[in-house]
DNA sequence: ACCCTCAATTAGCCTTGTCTAATTCTCAAT
DNA sequence: ATTGAGAATTAGACAAGGCTAATTGAGGGT
């Protein structure tokens, strides 16, 4: 028997602007699941470009196709996608407002995990993949006054502000692609999931480190010394890691 | 088109011990919705006696009959509720474990939202109530952590620790049996919902305040002397209240 | 123009959680 | 001992998300 209280009415079949706070953008009440298919067309829209396949994205949330074609169809009659039969989907404003809030969740989520609970910078990823479909506007935008409104998450992602709008974003490149001898500091880190932060995080490499690159070998091996010594790193991570020149000296312009 | 980046891999059909952190407690997985009839069943064990029958479950968790009467023999599968056929359950020792992992999980956000995020009081168990679903055993644990494991949430329901044993309870009376002219601090506001709480921190109880019980009139309206003014609660409210005797003076034992 | 391959869609089935309608128990009151 | 009311369970459906197998469409190569 111990001791107890609070109960529970039901919640659940909840997700976007439900009952909670504010009635948020978006065609009321959108499923978890919805979500993640919004932001994954979001994310390959975002880098590759024209239309998202059915295919592709099946591959990105580990689905069959079929179950692809057929929530493609309830995402059309919901306004979030324009479908283009056998050709693929892109999506509508509207679309990419909700893409936008889940980014913006997620992002600050990652954001308070490391800066005020603690958490290790490649472990964050997962936590706020499943949180992000959860929290409330409300406290989003509380955890967002609580960190300042910073303009980028732990990984160098740009975190939209409360009206959607993404804050403007310093010029960089790829790590790839660095002069030899340069100084750089990394700025952001493109990643799908944990394993390459957790690579990288053991390597020394995350935002705001100062690098040299020592030396850019034929087949794109980019050799850097960190702060905590020099790292070899395959061309398919330094491909993922966005850097720009040193600030010289007072953050004088280049 | 503009910026993006963090992808997903399909999460959901999460809960309770999925893949993140540690091979929780429990028959792993279970759904959210099985944990609010657990928790549920929980709640209404503890302050009840004997089983918990279908339609008190049906009630609490607004939706119909057969529908707890099929979701009860899913969690007798599952081990975590002993059934007898139209008598209604009670929890096993599995399942009254994984009740307090969620009450855990509850109280601790709440305490989390009201310290660290500057929720209001009376504000927070909806927020609550939905993510302590989705909160990892690991984020839980740096809450209680970050918080300095507190033994007791905003509206003084005690916490289980991480071994999910509860702290000692203090003593206490139901307002609506104090004595007249005695001075009593509030230690527990007992709650449904947000309905109560918003009613008594618009009259300015709350835990930790200090009350002089000025009269307690024939059929239970109990009125008191708070810091911010007199107030009159009825019966129903008054006895959610649980108050022990104002510390006198220097703690001294009564 | 024709074909072949691969992508996409359709068809049909499954599980979870819910509902309504119908049926079956239980138990207290006669 | 009966019986009737109310509680619980069974039966049958449905929506959401998934899956496999079968079918259809799109396009490049010849
Ligand atoms: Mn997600
Ligand atoms: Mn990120
Ligand atoms: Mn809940
Ligand atoms: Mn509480």
């Amino acid at each position: 028997m111990v001791a107890a209280s609070d109960d529970d009415s039901p919640d659940d079949g909840h997700t976007r602007s439900d009952k909670g706070s504010q009635p948020n953008v978006s065609t009321g009440m959108l499923s978890a699941v919805m979500e993640d298919y919004i932001k994954t067309i979001y994310a390959i829209e975002s880098d590759s470009d024209g239309r998202v396949s059915t295919s592709a994205l099946a591959d990105h949330l580990e689905v069959t196709a079929p179950t692809v074609s057929s929530m493609l169809k309830k995402l059309e009659e919901r306004g979030l996608v324009d479908r283009e039969e056998y050709k693929g989907v892109t999506l509508t404003e509207e679309g990419e407002l909700v893409a936008l809030e889940i980014i913006r969740h997620h992002r600050l989520l990652e954001a308070f995990l490391t800066e005020q609970l603690d958490y290790d910078w490649a472990d964050i990823h997962d936590e706020a993949d499943r949180l992000e479909h959860h929290v409330s506007e409300e406290l989003t935008d509380r955890i967002a006054e609580a960190l300042g409104n910073p303009p980028v998450d732990p990984h160098g992602d740009p975190i939209p502000d409360a009206d959607l709008s993404f804050p403007k974003e310093s010029e960089t490149i790829r790590l790839a692609d660095a002069d030899e001898g340069g100084r750089v500091t990394v700025r952001r880190i493109r990643h799908q999931g944990d394993a390459e932060l957790r690579y990288l995080a053991d390597a020394g490499v995350r935002p705001e480190v100062e690098l040299t690159v020592v030396d850019v070998a034929p087949f794109g091996m980019v050799t850097v010394e960190t702060p905590a010594g020099e790292q070899s790193l395959p061309e398919e991570i330094a491909q993922l890691i966005e850097v720009a020149p040193a600030a010289a000296a007072d953050g004088v312009e280049v």
